[in-house]
DNA sequence: CCGACTTTGTGCATCGGTTCACAAAGGGAT
DNA sequence: ATCCCTTTGTGAACCGATGCACAAAGTCGG
């Protein structure tokens, strides 16, 4: 038995990276169905991409197909979750527990794929104290003991966008390097800090440029002058 | 006085219309400040991006700057609102009233750029009738008639997975093009309707990868092998 | 009215990502 | 053991997006 192709180069492509869940996600699919193996088409098909596309995405992290027959379902699973880092748990926090907040602390989508809601934190007095999906919303003012006392490495932002530049600063002080952010602001954090931002808002505005250009089309008139 | 430049491309790229709405919150947050007059520098920084980058984003737009003095920021916050649609209003509807589309119907963020939340539809007979963010829950099997009703054109997926594919369907089957899917799920519909989805799940994946190659980096001993 | 200064708008080189298309690899049938 | 069929992995062309760098345009002080 010869030895199984090494993962082939530390540096995964970021659009390749973004589509990893994405095939994790239909890979488990499959997995449940009882599917042991799949094509690059198959797998691309239940991804929504291109099945080269998929197949270059693969190629990143080693040679884990078989020509003639396809991916072993199980295996695939595994090379994914470790190269995501999916192997391990990860501790959340999650600041400001408001109506986002508290839909994203009931949610059990994201234990499931080994992130673990490990602290709820607010500042108003009403909400602290309370439990909240079996957990007890903590002090603002405790965020720093909390975040190292529960081993918080992913803090998710979930407060008024006001308050959202000032937690930041807190929970990258505290050696937070991950971040991601529902505010709608830009937060400014050392280029050592990673921030994803999920705005709803300018998703519905790029939605809606779209739509008005389907509505107006080739030639509507103009509204206005 | 001579005629103002055109909208000079009917053809904005991709990447560009992500950045508008980044551009248009900036700008009203100096409208709010009383500044007049903004440099593309300065506009850039607060944006979060490059400024050649902006410039050549807005020049995609038209020629709205003065040389030597930067943009108006009231007229170039009506240009961008026209050119992503907000100076229309747009009926929203949400579908699925759990944790998350609750939380969406409160949220005041979305009124604020021209979006209506005009009808909130459940499937549960528990939640149907309730009034939530001073709207009625109405029944899925009304769906069809609401959206006709409200004048819906763009609708909002919170569904769990299992029952996004058919709501979408039957959305699509009455005309509707513009779909926000919180659903962890490839939605497949006809290349006239744009999807765009939202992912909590895989904004963490791909933190955790970057968090993993940080802490593992340069030279961490495998776990396995 | 002029000249120095500021800032836009864009040509161009570059880069990352996508897609095509095919040689190489492997499995299974005979 | 050989051949045929399927499917991977990837070289190479292509495409859109980014960012530099600068000429053109316009302001403002004198
Ligand atoms: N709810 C949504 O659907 C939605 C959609 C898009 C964006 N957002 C954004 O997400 C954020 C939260 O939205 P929301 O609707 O949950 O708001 P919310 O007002 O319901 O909740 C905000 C929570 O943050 C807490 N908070 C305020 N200051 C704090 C601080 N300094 N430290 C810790 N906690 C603090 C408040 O006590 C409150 O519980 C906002 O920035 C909002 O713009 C929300
Ligand atoms: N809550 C979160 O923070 C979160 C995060 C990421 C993704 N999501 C996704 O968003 C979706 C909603 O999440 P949630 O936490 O609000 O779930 P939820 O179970 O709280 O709410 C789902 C709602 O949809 C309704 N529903 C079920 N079938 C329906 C149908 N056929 N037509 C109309 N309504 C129907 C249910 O009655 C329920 O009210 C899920 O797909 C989930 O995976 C949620």
């Amino acid at each position: 038995m010869k030895s199984p192709s090494q993962p082939r180069d530390r540096g995964i492509p970021e659009a390749t990276v973004a589509r990893l869940p994405l095939y994790l996600r239909a890979l488990h699919g499959m997995a449940e169905r009882g599917i042991a193996t799949v094509s690059s088409e198959d797998l691309a098909v239940a991804a929504g991409v291109n099945s080269a596309k998929l197949r270059k995405d693969l190629s990143h992290l080693g040679s884990y197909g078989t020509r003639g027959v396809g991916y072993d379902v199980e295996y695939l699973v595994y090379q994914i979750s470790r190269e995501l880092g999916l192997t391990q748990d990860w501790a959340v926090a999650i600041v400001g527990v408001g109506n986002l907040g508290r839909a994203l602390a009931n949610y059990g989508g994201f234990v499931s794929r080994g992130f673990r809601v490990a602290a709820l934190v607010d500042a108003d007095p009403e909400v602290v104290g309370d439990t909240i999906a079996g957990l007890n919303v903590e002090h603002i003012d405790d965020l720093e003991a909390v975040i190292k006392r529960r081993g918080v490495s992913i803090v998710v932002l979930a407060t008024p966008a006001a308050a959202a530049q000032e937690v930041c600063d807190r929970v990258v002080a505290v050696g937070v390097t991950s971040i991601l952010n529902f505010a709608p602001v830009v937060l400014s954090v050392p280029e050592s800090v990673d921030v994803r931002k999920v705005d709803l808002s300018i998703e519905l505005q790029i939605l809606a440029f779209h739509e008005q250009r389907k509505a107006g089309g080739p030639l509507m008139a103009v509204d206005s002058q």
